[in-house]
DNA sequence: TTGACATATCGGAAAATCCCGATATATATT
DNA sequence: AATATATATCGGGATTTTCCGATATGTCAA
């Protein structure tokens, strides 16, 4: 785990909302629903819900990724992302009692 | 507590540095031994150990401190920067429930 | 195979951050 | 008041980040 990486990762406003949205797929990603939530929400859901062009968003969770704070399932021609509780779980520790 | 504030001021190496070194004062600034650690350490022993320019070190403690991750207190011509351990805390426990 | 759709990658302009040297301010000493 | 010391602020070049449009890749359907 990348301290550096992972604070850079969520030194973003629109990172950060992203991450916040993954937290109640349901509820913030409702046009989803018929293909189920296993997996994460896909690109294009997260991208309408954030304003930001395609191209951004794959960046953006891209990054995430790469921080370990999402994982990325690839179905199709779906890319589905969702969070990694552990990464969270294990960044909340770290500050409590290593940084 | 800002989220994004705190974010990126943990968002630098040095930064990161810093607050790791202010853990543990006596240990990592000896130097300072006759003047106590009460309210933390000073600017110039931090500058000293971190190889940086004194204005970098400086502006880098503003940063942490509108952050709230240090507070200052100036005594004299020095100003004494520690740890504020409630906002380590309190980002925790915002990373381990709410982002 | 061709076309449609979802995502990833590339190239780059604009903005932010990094870190410096120079200078200003604040305090203590003589 | 003049000097010395500690810290803060200013101006700016270099680097990184932000976010875009254009393009490439990967998958499915006809």
């Amino acid at each position: 785990m990348d301290q550096l990486e992972i604070f850079k990762a969520l030194s973003n406003k629109s990172r950060l909302q992203i991450l916040n949205w993954l937290k109640d797929p349901e509820k913030n990603f409702p046009d989803q629903g018929q293909y189920g939530y296993d997996n994460g929400v896909c690109v294009g859901q997260i991208q309408q819900k954030a304003g930001l062009t395609q191209s951004t968003v794959s960046e953006y969770l891209t990054t995430l990724q790469r921080s370990g704070l999402v994982t990325a399932t690839r179905v199709g021609q779906w890319t589905y992302y969702r969070r990694n509780e552990e990464t969270f779980a294990a960044l909340s520790k770290l500050i409590e009692s290593d940084i």
